[in-house]
DNA sequence: GATGAATGAGGATTCATTCAT
DNA sequence: TATGAATGAATCCTCATTCAT
């Protein structure tokens, strides 16, 4: 956790500091990221980096919960209808995803690392995992309550497909549809017709293959 | 490509730095992995290992034709009946290579590292990711070809899905299952029926959300 | 450029720094010059340095630009009648260049190994070379305006010849007559009258040579 | 000295190690220069060097006393009329140092650099330097004793001045009209006018401020 | 006579962290 | 509270030279 120093800085200087953090962990893994670089760019003396954060694992492991936070906030603030059906509802909260990682990709990019897992803290590295695949053990779960997914699926496996492959399917999408991605509204990937029938693709794929019917 | 020294060297000496380069390339990623640690482990003098490799960079490439040389010769020496269907010739390849991940599992690690990566020499990336890639692309065509995979689906998407999935798979059920691995003897883990069965059920999933029935 | 810190340490360190760099890039080409010798002589750590400088060139561009500085300030601070004749004020300025290499043997050395230069990073090598003789140039230019030297010389080969034999002509002073220079007063070597003759041959050879009369 | 082991070499082999050499020490200074390029490039072994050779210090004054000699041999083999003016010899003896540069660059290069001295050796700079300045010496003597230099003239200063010139000059006729020069054939250069008439001012300057008329 | 593997000190540079001011 | 100088181990890599085969 950062130190009370931190939180006792003037908002906007404590914001900066934050975005040219995430810019430099969202570039380079946790390794390769600097300490040195951010100070400098900062404009701060080294020093007073140690009087903000205990050390570099101290500022890396803050910026994962940001993420996590603001990724919580992203998806609750527009909330869908709770009656929808599971798959429906993983439609909605992939889309969702997709879009955080469109409208704040320094954030996503560092959760992503966190779970791929170049070198870093191991204990950082399992707890990073552990979240989504228990949001999605639960989602399994309540789905095959409503009968949504069939009863002889593997739960954890079967959240082990979906987290394995939204988790990916949003840099798949950027990487094959360039084009039709404005920077500055992620919104829009989702209004394309393709995007959304590869993306509806795989729903029915995953539906077919585990559903009830 | 390591020079001429390298391979004049006796078998034994040559064998014993190859295992401790996996060791050290597999437990960190690039520019974690560090030559000198690697030489002062093998008991040689910092001079000798450039007498071996060109640089780290070099051996790192080594490491990775060792590993994708491994690999094709374990597939090669034990192939299916070519008449299987492409759900089965899947379920074998990913089975064979979930084998050679719980044989070689350093080898694994190195390119899984190599696909997933963090830091690395840009140019081998990009090589790294496409090869699998385009592996699975032919086979989605051929299996809509054959009528194995209905010709509705996005061919590269379907790619993308299987890519995605046997990558982690192997990982997966290494971790959900340690107990039913012996470490000297690969094999086993699809000799347990929980293994066989999870397994198969992702394969079910596969076929039936994809297939033509 | 040196950074900030190095501006912001104590006069005394600062100084005995710049003295252990000048005695090492006197004695040694900027390739054989070692950071780590310089450290080690200093008794400040090796990452102190790369607190001071940005690197190598760093510093060594640091060094030439003083030595370019003190010979102005040299020059300067002592400007002969501005209606003397060219030869006049050439054995004026060669005079004093000389002086200045007696009083500051160790920056001049430096100079004189960047336009000499064996191996250096390139740019500077141009940078340094062209600025003599860019000087050398004018100077005759002007005295083929005033009549002073006859205007079928070529302008760019007689500053050519100027320069190269007011470079080299310290050195073969300092080398014949080494008895006569006191170590701590530079002035000295041309009130000897030894060195004074010879000096003034030297101009009268070239003005017989190249003047009007 | 080389050992007897290089002067049994075939002939070929040793040629051709000396060729390389002698492209290596041109291109580098001794310090830059490289061993470890040099049996690289040759295909020999490390240790093979050292049975040639003593050290690195051997070569390079073996490749300076080649290029003396080759020199020598150069300026004998086409001497002028012994019955010639002091100033005259000195345009031939002169226009033959040039075309020996034009036509062995690399010879003269190495010969350039140990009189120019970047980091060598101690002694050899001595040497190297003391060779050319005892000729040029004697070369003003006999020109005085002929009556062709006056007698107040310094010996040595004069001496001086025609070595520092004529080392320079080649390089300097060769920057200023590169485009005159015909890579494969040195002997171009004079025969440009333009490159005569600078080489002849030169030649009037030293004679009109040196001579007796 | 030839080989070429082994050596290890040395090169420049970057880093996270500490601590006196 | 903020500073920023100091640290020194760590990084990859190159070098001339030796010596057992």
């Amino acid at each position: 956790m950062p130190k009370e120093t931190f939180f006792n800085l003037p908002e906007a200087k404590r914001q900066r500091l934050i975005d040219l953090a995430l810019a430099e962990f969202a570039e380079n893994d946790y390794d390769t990221a600097s300490i040195s670089r951010l100070v400098a760019q900062a404009g701060i003396a080294k020093g007073s980096f140690y009087q903000y954060f205990e050390n570099k694992e101290d500022l890396y492991t803050y910026l994962l919960a940001l993420g996590a936070e603001a990724k919580a906030q992203f998806l609750g603030s527009n909330p869908p209808d709770p009656a929808m059906g599971t798959f429906a509802y993983i439609r909605w909260l992939s889309a969702a995803g997709i879009q955080f990682e469109l409208a704040r990709p320094q954030l996503s990019q560092i959760g992503y690392r966190a779970v791929r897992g170049g070198a870093l803290p191991a204990a950082l590295q399992e707890q990073a995992r552990t979240g989504a695949a228990v949001f999605f053990r639960q989602l399994v779960e309540q789905g095959q309550a409503r009968g949504d997914i069939a009863p002889e699926i593997d739960a954890d496996l079967a959240a082990f497909l979906f987290n394995v492959i939204f988790t990916e399917l949003g840099g798949y999408l950027l990487n094959r549809l360039p084009d039709e991605v404005g920077k500055d509204d992620g919104r829009s990937l989702f209004e394309t017709p393709e995007a959304a029938r590869l993306f509806d693709q795989v729903l029915h794929i995953l539906e077919a293959g585990m559903g009830t019917t």
